[in-house]
DNA sequence: CCGGTGATGCCCT
DNA sequence: GGGCATCACCGGT
């Protein structure tokens, strides 16, 4: 049987990868904001720095089903951010959105970003949340389906894309597993 | 420009 | 009760 989503069930690390320049298609109230993803970070349950290292629970239990769904997690008693869920049933991998290039709807991301410059409406995991308007209300969400949309685009060149170590934790902290577009402005800053 | 830090809630130990 | 896949602001340079 044929999935819309079965490029998404494979190695954690080349689903990152192949996710960049993908397009994110979110509707709210009726206006589409558009972007495309910048910047990716791999994690998976073998890996220290990985929310399913630990085992399946409640908060990682999205992480832990089937590929092409959205794991929102909450932390710092403030962020959301947002993954897509990678491999196979039962396997806990996702790839966090870290940077966005926004394309389209810039005025909702300017209101929900509360009037930031706009090289600072996407460029970051909890900035693009901010941006889109993801919260906990979608963890789990299918985005085969509206009002979140994951679209795949042509593969981007590997010689524009970049592999560093992740941000921002504390585990594993050698592990390359981060990937962004060479030179694409929206890119977190390091 | 850059490093340090406070905010703030939830999950897991 | 510790620690967080972060962000924005502050002050010194």
């Amino acid at each position: 049987m044929s999935n819309a989503f079965e490029w998404l069930s494979g190695d954690v690390v080349a689903v990152a990868k192949r996710l960049l320049g993908c397009v994110i298609v979110r509707e709210i109230d009726g206006v589409r904001v558009v972007g495309r993803i910048v910047e990716t970070e791999a994690y998976h349950q073998t890996d220290a720095a990985s929310h399913s290292y630990r085992g399946r629970t409640p908060r990682t239990d999205v992480m832990f089903g089937p590929a092409g769904h959205l794991y929102v997690y909450f932390t710092y008693g403030m962020h959301y951010c947002m993954n897509v869920v990678t491999g196979v049933a039962g396997e806990g991998s996702a790839v966090l959105i870290r940077a966005i290039e926004p394309l389209e709807g810039l005025g909702v991301m300017r209101q929900n970003r509360h009037n930031r410059p706009d090289i600072e409406l996407t460029n970051g995991p909890a900035k693009v949340c901010q941006a889109f308007a993801v919260d906990k209300t979608l963890n789990g969400h299918d985005l085969r389906q509206p009002p979140l949309l994951l679209v795949l685009q042509p593969p981007i060149d590997e010689t524009t894309i970049t592999q560093t170590t992740r941000i921002g934790i504390s585990q594993a902290v050698e592990m390359p597993w981060r990937f962004y577009i060479a030179n694409n402005p929206f890119v977190s800053k390091t």
